[in-house]
DNA sequence: GTCGTCCCGGGTTCC
DNA sequence: CCGGGACGAC
């Protein structure tokens, strides 16, 4: 407890019954969290009681960090987890209560988005909804705990959304499939079970949430009930700081949280430890225009500091190379590293340009969020294989694969099957099986035989599946057998090999999942840092692991057993498919781009929203224009003002984020979808007090009006502006943008932005670096003609170099050299389709 | 049924 | 400016 100031102090040791901190920005949100958790363990509550939830796997993972720093092993006995994940764990410990099971699917957007395009066109209304509005309804319904199919929009329902929802919901139901908003609904309904609800409310006696100001209505009941035995509620945050309002979250859950628990304690932090005073000024002055606000003013210590730049770029090549070049140049000239920069803007959309610029300036720097990995068509055909696999219900992976990579199956072919599968109840994998043994009607040959080699491709799977292969050894048969990596290997084209990289890259994520899994027990989805077995006190009995019979005794799970039950969720075998692949599966579909490790070595470029929570010496915060930060989209479910009232808490956020250096740009105009805007300085920038600026005011009398029908941008003549700015004609980098205020940015030497040949800065991590899988032999021989047939008996002696050798996903290559022995012993191998990769020998197979 | 070309539209932000 | 869907040619 060293070291706490008294508020922060108070927060920590707060006995028992409801708190509510109210948390500056920076004022030790997480250490105050991690000091109570550590406070409740070492006088108050075995761990085993404690749950704590955050948003992000990251900010679990972080507060499990700290907490073993302060309470060594017994960190890793409580359950620190998010609130999808948290969720997901107890539906896959008693599934069969709310309609599921165990091995039930997370459909993401893009699999909400394809059931519902589907379902639209089937009921021919695609010319008056867009999937889109019908998904972005539904979601808004299930965020307030509604009935999409029967929530009121005015005075009437939206007969469209009536439509479709309940064939929507239907049809998750079948796949034994649920969205995002589902594993949360669903354990409420869990949470008021008449069998298991008196448990999971009891489970546990202290529970913790961060960032409440986040939570959607939904995720207040739930917390709620995770804490209704106890009344040990603890929650913590910052009105502030609440920029989800577009995803249903509701800051009066925060800011009313005494009415509900009158008894609440109240603590504020509001002396902030991490930005100087010039930093605070702007900021404060900046969310000061709020109204509707509980109002705390952050103050510092650090008085004075470096005053806040400020930068106006012809167009967003200028910008970007300002802060390119910028950055650039301290790296040389300063004491900094790379990871002390972060770049913020409002959407992902800024973050090319800006990648583009870093690269040309040769700063190392990494996009996180955008496309995520997992995102990616390839990775998701994948996945859809593995999905397919784990559950022959889902009709959604099915249609995704079939015809993945394209082996002459068409959309008539599909019909056809589905008709049958609705015909008798089932899934559309069933009914492929049931054509190939020519059960279905109005299939010829010609389709049938193309069935039949999908068909076989799944069977040849499931054998290495039931053959007790690892997550990375069946992603590397699936690609092989599907013939992805043939197909991708013969269009050889930098796409491609691209596309065969990210597979690789799948695969070292399902390595390290084996890992984790290997040496861990259930708990290694939640904790970051898994590395040893949780170590259950002496006279605890936290089950770990699954009795021999398998069936984890319900006695010792019942009662106090909070985390251990949770943990034991995922230990109960399955005849067909192990728990493995759904839980790799899980791991993936709950993964947010929060997540991305900020690299030690980059710059990180990333939306405001990502970087909540974070905090960096240096700070750029791009494209601060009116209509784009602020952005000014119209949105039906808020006001305009409360819209702006967010827009000005997410600068408050990307302000905040800065420790030493703050710096605002903005670009005279911007290219958005191929055509130039021409764009007014964001009213934010009015708000930073003259004071705080190097160079005083910006050059901003000019207010853009919201903009309108009549006036797209805002104002009506774009080009009576313009004609203020530097002349404009070859979109060169900019130099300058013409208004005088640019302390530092020194006239640069023209750079041409074009792809350097080798890049800066490689990311140098091993592709396809497969590490130690289990021990066991591997299974590649389960069939005769397996394309991965593997030898066995044949390690340690590796390969000469020069050999030819073939592997399983990257087909033919010579040999370099090799490293390591026994089981973990690598060959460096420069491969035809992919280059060279470091892959373990045993998955190497010499040619003749 | 596949593959190429053209056209249209893109929700800002995320678990 | 991109990518996905629609549409037409093999």
């Amino acid at each position: 407890m060293r070291g706490l100031n008294p508020e922060q102090y108070a927060a920590a040791t707060h006995t028992d019954g409801p708190l509510l901190v109210l948390a500056g920005a920076g004022t030790g949100k997480t250490r105050v969290l991690v000091h109570r958790i550590a406070h409740l363990v070492e006088c108050r509550a075995e761990p085993w009681t404690v749950l704590a939830v955050t948003f992000t796997k990251k900010a679990a993972d972080e507060m499990r960090h700290r907490l073993r720093g302060l309470l060594g092993s017994a960190a890793d006995a409580m359950w620190i987890g998010t609130f999808h994940a948290t969720c997901a764990r107890l539906l896959r410990r008693w599934p069969e209560r709310v309609g599921l099971t165990k091995h039930f699917a997370i459909f993401d957007d893009d699999d909400q988005m394809k059931l519902i395009g589907r379902l639209v066109k089937e009921a021919k209304i695609e010319e008056y909804v867009t999937p889109r509005t019908i998904l972005t309804r539904i979601d808004r319904a299930k965020n307030r705990g509604v009935d999409p199919g029967k929530e009121e929009i005015g005075v009437y329902t939206d007969e469209h959304v009536a439509l479709i929802y309940p064939k929507y919901q239907a049809q998750l139901e079948k796949e034994n499939a649920v969205d995002f908003n589902d594993i949360l609904l669903k354990t409420i309904k869990l949470a008021d079970d008449e069998q298991v609800g008196a448990r999971i409310r009891t489970m546990f006696r202290h529970v913790l949430v961060d960032e409440f100001q986040d939570t959607n209505k939904v995720q207040y009941d739930l917390v709620r009930r995770f804490a209704d035995a106890s009344r040990n509620l603890t929650v913590v945050g910052d009105d502030d700081q609440a920029i989800y309002g577009w995803r249903g979250a509701n800051p009066r859950n925060l800011l009313d949280f005494d009415r509900d628990y009158p008894d609440a304690k109240v603590v504020k932090l509001e002396q902030n430890y991490r930005s100087t005073q010039v930093v605070l000024d702007a900021a404060n002055a900046v969310i000061s225009h709020n109204q509707d606000r509980r109002g705390k003013s952050l103050w510092t210590e650090a008085q004075g500091g470096d005053l806040i730049e400020q930068f106006v770029a012809g167009d967003e090549r200028g910008e970007a190379y300002f802060i390119a070049s910028g950055i650039r140049r301290m790296l040389d000239e300063g004491p900094y590293s790379p990871s002390d920069f972060a770049v913020l803007y409002r959407t992902n959309a800024q973050s090319r340009v800006l990648e583009e610029h870093m690269r040309a300036c040769r700063v190392p720097a990494k996009v996180i969020g955008a496309v995520s990995f997992f995102e990616r068509k390839e990775v998701k055909d994948v996945i859809a294989y593995l999905r397919l696999l784990a559950n022959s219900a889902s009709d959604s992976a099915f249609d995704r694969i079939v015809n993945v990579p394209a082996r002459g199956i068409g959309e008539a072919t599909v019909e056809r099957l589905r008709a049958a599968a609705r015909a008798d109840g089932s899934s559309t994998m069933a009914a492929a099986r049931a054509a190939v043994r020519g059960e279905v009607s109005g299939l010829g040959a010609g389709p049938r035989k193309k069935l039949a080699v999908f068909v076989d491709v799944m069977d040849g799977l499931a054998s290495v599946v039931a053959a007790g292969a690892s997550v990375a050894e069946i992603i590397i048969q699936v690609v092989e057998r599907s013939g992805l990596r043939a197909k991708l290997e013969a269009e050889d084209t930098e796409e491609s090999r691209d596309r065969l990289s990210n597979l690789a890259e799948l695969v070292t994520t399902a390595s390290d999942f084996d890992d984790e899994r290997a040496n861990g027990s259930g708990a290694a989805m939640f904790g970051a840092f898994h590395d040893e077995e949780v170590e259950p006190a002496p006279a605890m009995a936290i089950p770990q692991t699954a009795a021999p019979d398998g069936e984890p005794s319900e006695a010792d799970v019942d009662g106090d057993g909070g985390a251990a039950a949770l943990r034991a969720a995922d230990q109960e075998p399955d005849a067909m498919v192990p728990a493995t692949i759904d839980e790799f599966l899980e791991r993936i579909a709950l993964a947010s781009v929060a997540d991305q490790a900020a690299g030690t070595d980059f710059v990180t470029l990333m939306t405001v929203h990502i970087a909540k929570g974070l905090e960096y010496p240096v700070v750029y915060v791009a494209g601060l224009e009116d209509g784009l930060f602020p952005s000014l989209r119209e949105r039906e479910e808020q006001s305009q003002d409360a819209q702006l009232e967010e827009e000005r808490r997410l600068a408050y956020v990307a302000f905040t984020r800065a420790k030493h250096r703050l710096t605002l740009t903005w670009a005279r105009t911007r290219r958005v979808w191929g055509d130039i805007r021409f764009q007014m300085p964001s009213r934010f920038l009015d708000d930073v007090p003259p004071h705080c600026l190097a160079g005083g005011k910006l050059g901003s009398a000019v207010r853009a009006p919201i903009p309108s029908a009549a006036a797209p941008y805002g104002y009506d003549d774009p080009w009576q502006d313009v004609a203020a700015a530097p002349a404009y004609p070859a979109r060169a980098p900019a130099r300058s943008g013409g208004y005088a205020n640019t302390a530092g940015a020194t006239a640069p030497t023209p750079v041409h932005v074009r792809k350097p040949r080798t890049p800066a800065f490689s990311n140098s991590r091993d592709e396809f670096d497969q590490r130690s899988f289990d021990d066991h032999e591997p299974v590649f021989d389960v069939d005769a003609d397996g394309a991965g047939a593997h030898r066995k008996g044949r390690m340690g002696a590796g390969f000469a170099t020069g050999t030819r050798v073939s592997h399983a996903a990257f087909g033919v290559g010579r040999v370099l050299g090799n490293m390591g022995e026994g089981a973990d012993q690598k060959t460096l191998v420069d491969f035809a389709s992919v280059g060279t990769k470091t892959v373990l020998s045993r998955f190497l197979q010499a040619q003749s």
